[in-house]
DNA sequence: CTTAATACTTAGCACATTGATC
DNA sequence: GATCAATGTGCTAAGTATTAAG
């Protein structure tokens, strides 16, 4: 390993590579790809920084970028809070609705009216609701204090049901006057009051201690059980409602199921003869002949999986004995013939055909859930096909058999009506009134029965908005916890006690890389690993203290690295290897359950998992506080990229080079020789100019005109900015080529950082979340400037 | 304890749409 | 206005985590 240490005083440490851009097509070969640069780290931790602190990152100065583009449409003073009138509300663009432009301290926000509310998060054009379904539509800004809830599991005792959306917002609204004062501050002193109606958010957050809530009459299950224990709180239970209640009212229209096979009659050929199939035999050996481009069809674990559930279908007895003399060819290349017919149609034809789908799909869109109406996620059942498994899936090629009504179980409110079964003559399999789920259906997976899979909200409902609100306070109480982690992991390195040492050694890389708990997993899934399933051979030690990580993440993803770390670390993961296979694991002692287990006794609610989240968020906003000079929008956008790039390193999100990109670079090398060219064309001009001589003849003949020495100079420079703007712009991209920065700010970065950041520098929201992302993180918009994460 | 069942979050990629550029 | 890259969205696989059951 070269262990190059240009960066000076830092030995060098942390390097990524990973895996190589041709991830797709490999088939054999472990993926890796490149990574965009080096870390360093240094070695003794620093307590309270964030991971990017503790480690530092070489990082190319910052490259200003030049062009300045005009401030955008920043209007609004402050963002309000935002309660949707769906009418009124929809023909706006979002960026009206957000888009800061305050200064840091104006907070007054006006309040907003609640009035109307119907809808959750989403930018459609609902006038269709589900209007027809009688359901107890509260009226929005009804306050729903518990004794409103119909029933009343809880005894009034309890706390006060929580509140949606509406109340939510309500909410928000009340303390406006705390505006500047940070969340977690207004959280605290927020008294449990007796007003119902502030009750709800603040809720969550309040301490354990405060609210016992044992589940009380649960009919079922599961809550019977639940241990009461020393630290209370179940993460369960959402804030401001009953044990573990998640609504109150659920009305939805079920899901939908995809059309019936249509069979297209064109024949496959077997030993060069065309075969005639069933139309059910037909649909299965469509699923393959339109994945006879893919790089699955270089996998002989699909071919044989798939081979085995076709000739389920075909019977022993069929002319078609194999899979070898099949020739898919003509069902595929009708595929795509059809492909592209619709590609062809004009933009009308299509624009009514979505139509069309839009008009029967909108009611299955909406969910009414506790009076409000909410975007429901994934309401489409999912189609057959084959299974499409990453990596090395053991069951990649496995038909993925038909969803029908009678595999689907639904769950909704007791008072509403049961949706009616879109396919005629055919019925649900169970109707459920489960208010401690958030599920609205679900049908075993069919490749793993063991599986489910479930129909949620979308992310922009209120329900998901909670939990993503509380996952960040979350992570942020770490924060004040961290440190005293930190020390007692430390002191463990060297415990006697194999189980506690491996605890230690398990929490310290868990906090120091960001590794995922690891849990166990079958044998019938993707060999993939995560920190308590880490393979002796995947963490070699390299004298004198550096760990060279390589192994299979989630979704197969490669993680390379390697980190100076501590001799005791060190030490210890040698002699976690001493004695074993390379196939064996490192932590044998350990596995997720006793990890957590022993993470909840350091921190009420603490998981592996939240050291991710707190460890991306705390970067992006130390990152953002380092970095930001105060420069124009443009130069604070690559600021934020900047800091977003270094997390989405940290959590090892990459994604695949595309299949252009190599392309795409010769282009702009292309065009920046061009410029440089066209530089020297109009210095040599330049130099004639100044001896009063016309300028040369251009390459092509015609005739320049004649500047003078002032313009060439401006023309030059402009010139030159463009040049370096292309270099710059050229490097972020090979720089970001294999990184992949959504993933991070959908799951880890508290977007509050974001927003307050945006309010503090003046930068419109819009530039940093899209419309889902804004959406989703509506929550999150009313932030206060000053909010630090 | 260990394993199974359950529910929910996180993930990359394919495809669609939008936007920039010639 | 066509072309192609960038961006957005849908899809569904693959994780984490808790609780119940054995």
């Amino acid at each position: 390993m070269s262990y190059s240490s240009d960066d000076d005083d830092k030995p060098l440490i942390f390097k990524r590579n990973s895996r190589p851009d041709t991830v797709k097509s490999s088939s054999s070969s472990q993926p890796s790809r490149p990574s965009p640069k080096p870390i360093n780290e240094e070695v003794d931790s620093e307590d309270d920084k964030p991971l990017s602190s503790r480690i530092s990152i070489v990082s190319k100065g910052d490259t200003n970028h030049a062009a300045k583009k005009g401030p955008s449409t920043s209007v609004s003073p402050l963002p309000k809070p935002q309660v949707k009138d769906e009418d009124s509300d929809d023909e706006k663009p979002l960026s009206s609705k957000y888009t800061f432009k305050s200064k840091v301290g104006s907070s007054t926000n006006d309040k907003p009216l609640v009035s109307k509310v119907h809808q959750n998060g989403s930018a459609s054009k609902d006038k269709n609701q589900l209007k027809n379904i009688g359901v107890n539509k509260r009226p929005p800004d009804d306050e729903r204090p518990t004794s409103s809830v119909k029933k009343p599991k809880l005894s009034d005792s309890v706390t006060p049901v929580n509140h949606k959306p509406v109340a939510m917002k309500a909410e928000t609204k009340s303390d406006d006057d705390d505006d500047d004062v940070p969340i977690s501050q207004r959280i605290k002193k927020q008294a449990p009051s007796s007003s119902n109606k502030s009750s709800s958010v603040k809720q969550k957050v309040m301490k354990k201690s405060s609210s016992p809530l044992n589940k009380t009459n649960k009919k079922s299950k599961k809550m019977m059980k639940q241990k009461q224990s020393q630290y209370s709180k179940p993460s369960k239970i959402p804030p401001g409602s009953g044990e573990g209640q998640k609504w109150t009212s659920l009305v939805h229209n079920g899901v939908i199921f995809p059309p019936e096979y249509k069979p297209h009659g064109v024949k496959m050929l077997y030993k060069g003869k065309p075969v005639d199939l069933t139309p059910e035999q037909e649909e299965v050996a469509t699923m393959f002949a339109v994945m006879l481009d893919t790089d699955y069809m270089t996998k002989p674990q699909f071919k044989e999986n798939f081979w085995g559930d076709w000739q389920k279908i075909l019977g022993k007895k069929h002319t078609i004995q194999d899979l070898e003399n099949c020739d898919f060819k003509p069902i595929y290349e009708w595929h795509q013939s059809e492909k592209e017919k619709k590609k062809q149609m004009t933009t009308e034809e299509k624009k009514a055909i979505k139509e069309e789908k839009m008009k029967i799909e909108e009611k299955y869109m909406w969910a009414i859930v506790d009076g409000v109406k909410e975007k429901v996620g994934n309401f489409r059942v999912e189609p057959p096909g084959l299974f499409r498994g990453r990596g090395e899936h053991p069951k990649m090629g496995k038909l993925k058999k038909r969803i029908r009504p009678s595999d689907i179980t639904i769950n909704i409110g007791k008072d509403a009506p049961i949706p009616e079964c879109p396919i005629p003559g055919e019925r649900w399999k169970e109707i459920r009134h489960d208010n401690t789920v958030t599920w609205l259906a679900y049908w075993i997976d069919p490749i793993n029965s063991k599986e489910f899979k479930y129909v949620f909200l979308a992310a922009s409902s209120s329900l998901k908005g909670q939990s993503d609100k509380e996952k960040y306070e979350k992570a942020r109480k770490l924060k004040g916890y961290i440190e005293g982690i930190r020390k007692a992991y430390t002191k463990d390195f060297g415990n006697s006690d194999d189980t506690k040492r491996q605890v230690a050694v398990a929490t310290y890389l868990i906090d120091k890389l960001a590794l995922r708990a690891g849990n166990e997993k079958d044998d019938d899934e993707a060999d993939t690993v995560g920190c308590c399933t880490l393979k002796v051979e995947n963490v070699e030690p390299m004298p004198p203290n550096i760990l060279k990580f390589d192994f299979l993440g989630k979704d197969s993803i490669r993680y390379q690295n390697e980190v100076e770390v501590e001799l005791p670390v060190f030490k210890a993961i040698q002699q976690f290897r001493t004695g074993k296979q390379g196939n064996d694991d490192l932590f044998d002692k350990l596995d997720t359950s006793k990890l957590n287990a022993h993470l909840k006794e350091l921190m009420p609610g603490l998981t592996a998992k939240v050291f991710r989240t707190y460890n991306a968020s705390i970067t992006l906003d130390d990152m953002l506080t380092r970095e930001t000079k105060g420069g124009d929008v443009t130069q604070n956008l690559v600021v934020y990229q900047h800091a977003n790039k270094e997390v989405a390193i940290i959590c090892n999100h990459q994604r695949t080079v595309s299949k252009s990109h190599s392309a795409q670079m010769t282009r702009l090398n292309e065009k920046i020789d061009e410029l440089k060219g066209v530089i020297k064309e109009l210095e040599t001009d330049l130099s004639r100019a100044k001896k009063g001589k016309p300028p040369s003849k251009s390459s092509d003949g015609k005739p320049k005109r004649n500047l003078n020495p002032e313009a060439l100079q401006k023309k030059i420079a402009q010139t030159n900015a463009k040049i370096e703007k292309m270099e710059r712009d050229k490097e972020t991209k090979e720089d970001l080529k294999t990184v992949a920065l959504g993933t991070s700010k959908i799951n880890y970065l508290d977007p509050r950082i974001t927003v307050a950041w945006c309010k503090r520098h003046e930068v419109p929201i819009e530039k940093l979340f899209n419309k889902s992302l804004l959406a989703k993180f509506a929550w999150s918009m009313d932030v206060d400037p000053s909010f630090r994460f």
